[in-house]
DNA sequence: CTGAAAGCGCTAACAC
DNA sequence: GTGTTAGCGCTTTCAG
C-alpha cells in the first residue's frame, strides 16, 4: 500500500499541508471546523506521520540508543523492563545495540548511533570506555550510564554501590571474627569484581585485619563450576561471596560435590539477587538491588536531560537490601 | 558540535554533493583522484551520513522492528543474542518494542513501527494477534514471527514444535505404562500450554488411553509454587511436566516440602531448557531448543526477505533434543 | 565522469 | 486562522 503523506491529507481536506501539520502537532491555533475536517481526512486515509521526515525537519528523533552487553539479558532483563516502560510513557523509541565482551566495539556502536541521530544514549557500563562517551559528548548527545558513577556535561549515571554492598556483607563476618571470607572473581565483570574486593578490604581494615581473600579464576578454566570443584576439594573456607546467581549456585554445587554442606561447612552469599536464588536449595542469601527501578530511573533521567528539565542529582546511587536465606547461618 | 553534512564535504573537496554521495555509496563511476579527494575531506571533517535523510530519500531505513513480550528477557535472552548478531552482520539497526501481557498493545506498537518506517518486523508470538500482522502486510512490510507457525505473503516464521516435543516426553511414559503424567499450565503462555497438552493427548492416544492430566493454575493463585505446595500435599503424581525452568523448580521445591523425593516419588521434566536446569539439584531433565539459532535464523530470514533473495522455506521448524538428567529415572 | 536539480515528507518562519 | 515557502540531508535522474 502506498504510504499516504501529508500532501494527500491536505488535498483530501482541502487545506494546506501547514494546516495538517498543525493539526498533527496539536497546535491550538487551528479553528475547530478545519481541525475536524483534517482529522476526518486523516482517519479516512489512514495517515501516519513519517517519523523520518519529522526527524529530519526537527533535528530530533525521539529515539534513544540503548547499549547493552551481549549475553547479558538474563542479568539485565528486569532493568530493561523498567527502562522500556518509562520510554513507552514518554513516547521514545529504543534502538538496541549490543557490545560483545572482549571486542572493542563500543566505538562502532557509537558511530552507528551518531548516524541514526538518536537524541540520547543509555549505556550499560560493561567495560567502562570513557573515550567512546566523549565522541557522543562532542555532538552534545546526552548520556546515561548504568552501572558506574560517571559524571560530566550531559552525562548522568545510575549505579549501585557494590563497594558498600560487599562491605556490608563482609563486615558481618569480619565483626563476627570470621576471617576466611572469599570473594570469587566474576570474569565477565572485572569492574564489579574490583569493587567487591574493595568492599571486603574496607570491612576487614576496620577490624584491623588485612584482606586477601579474592580469588581469580584462571582464564583457562572452562567454567566457574569446574574450577571450584577442583579448588574446594583442596581448600576450605568459611564463606564465599559470588557476584551472580549462577556463580553462587556453582559454589553450592561444587561444595556439595566436595562433601561440604551449605551453610554448615561453608556459607554462600550472592551479590546480585535474582529469583533463582530463592528457587535454589538451599536458598541463597543475597544482596538485592532494585533492578526495575534502575532502568526506570535511568530512562527518566534521560527524558529530563532531553527536555532540559532541572535535575537535582545527576549521579544516582540506588540502595540495596540484604536478604539472609538458607545459605548463611546464625542469622546472617 | 555542528553536524557536518554532505554539503560541507562537497565544499571542502571542491566537488558537487552528488559526487560525495557517489563516493559514500561506493559507486564505481567516480574517478580515483576525485574519490580520494572526497575521502580525505570526509576524514578531515569527520563526516557521518545522516541515516534519517538517507532513509527519507531511499524510502528504506535498514531498521528492523523487534517486538518482544515484556518480562520475557530471561526466557528469550539467548534468542535475542542470535538475532542481534546476525543483524549486526547485515548492518541492520533494531528498534525494540515490548508488549505487555494482557494488554492489547500490539496494535499500538505496530502503529509506531509504521511511523518509524522500519523495513521489516520480527515479532515474538506471545499471544498470536493476526490482525496486527495484517496492518503490516498492507504496507508490504515483511514479518518474521518467532514461536508459532504462520505463513502468508511476506510472512515467514521460525518455531519449535512444542506438540512434538511434549509428545516425545509423554510418549516415554505412556509406553512405559505410566499414565499419571501431569502437564502444568504456564499461565503466561497459553499457546504453548495448549500445544503441550496436545502432544500429551497424542502420546496417550497411541497407547489407547485418554489423557486428562492437564492442570490449570487458578488465576487467584499468587505463584505456581504456592499452588503446587497445596496441590501436592493432597495429590500424588508420577510425573509432572513444566514449561520453563522456574516452573520445573517450583515443582521440585513444592514436592520436597510435601515430603516427596525427586525423582523417586515424582519425576519432573522441563520443556524449555536453560542453564539453570542443570544448576539446580537435582538437575532437571529438559527439552532443549537451539535458542541462539532461533534468533539467528529469524534474522537471516528477514534479511533474505528484505533483499528479495529466494527463500526455500518460509516456515522453519527447529529441532529439539531431550536431555535426561537427575529429575527423571530409569534412563528417561 | 561530474554537476545541477528535483524530490523524499515534514516543520516553521513569514505572509496574507 | 491559514497558506506559501524555504529548508532538514541525502539520492538519483538527467544533462553536459
Amino acid at each position: 500500500m502506498k504510504r499516504v503523506t501529508i500532501y494527500d491529507v491536505a488535498k483530501e481536506a482541502n487545506v494546506s499541508l501547514a494546516t495538517v501539520s498543525r493539526v498533527i502537532n496539536g497546535s491550538s491555533v487551528v479553528k475547530e471546523p478545519t481541525r475536524k475536517k483534517v482529522q476526518q481526512a486523516i482517519e479516512k486515509l489512514g495517515y501516519k506521520p513519517n517519523a523520518l521526515a519529522q526527524g529530519l525537519a526537527l533535528q530530533k528523533t525521539t529515539t534513544i540508543g540503548l547499549v547493552v552487553p551481549e549475553a547479558g539479558f538474563n542479568y539485565i532483563g528486569q532493568i530493561l523492563n523498567g527502562l522500556l516502560d518509562v520510554a513507552k510513557i514518554y513516547h521514545y523509541s529504543i534502538i538496541l545495540h549490543t557490545t560483545t565482551a572482549g571486542l572493542n566495539d563500543l566505538n562502532d556502536v557509537v558511530e552507528t548511533l551518531l548516524k541514526s541521530h538518536v537524541d540520547g544514549v543509555i549505556i550499560f557500563n560493561d567495560k567502562s570506555e570513557l573515550e567512546s562517551y566523549q565522541l557522543l559528548q562532542k555532538y552534545g548527545i546526552p548520556i546515561v550510564v548504568i552501572g558506574s558513577k560517571v559524571s560530566g556535561d550531559k552525562i548522568a549515571s545510575v549505579y549501585m554501590d557494590m563497594v558498600a554492598a560487599t562491605y556490608q556483607v563482609a563486615s558481618m563476618y569480619a565483626k563476627a571474627g570470621i576471617k576466611d571470607v572469599i570473594i570469587l572473581e566474576d570474569r565477565r565483570n572485572p569492574q564489579i569484581s574490583l569493587a567487591m574486593k574493595e568492599g571486603a578490604v574496607k570491612a576487614f581494615e576496620e577490624v584491623g585485619k588485612a584482606y586477601n581473600g579474592f580469588i581469580r579464576i584462571p582464564s583457562n578454566c572452562r567454567s566457574t563450576f569446574t574450577f571450584l570443584k577442583e579448588y574446594l576439594s583442596a581448600k576450605r573456607h568459611s564463606v564465599m561471596i559470588a557476584h551472580r546467581d549462577s556463580q553462587a549456585m556453582a559454589i553450592c554445587n561444587a561444595a556439595r560435590e566436595c562433601g561440604l554442606k551449605v551453610p554448615e561447612d561453608i556459607e554462600v552469599v550472592c551479590m546480585y539477587d535474582s529469583k533463582y536464588n530463592s528457587m535454589y536449595r538451599p536458598q541463597i542469601s543475597a544482596i538485592a538491588f532494585p533492578s526495575y527501578d534502575i532502568g526506570a530511573v535511568s530512562m527518566r533521567l534521560m527524558t529530563k536531560m532531553l527536555k532540559d528539565e532541572p535535575i537535582d542529582n545527576k549521579t544516582i546511587e540506588l540502595g540495596f537490601i540484604y536478604t539472609p536465606r538458607q545459605s548463611t547461618k546464625n542469622g546472617r
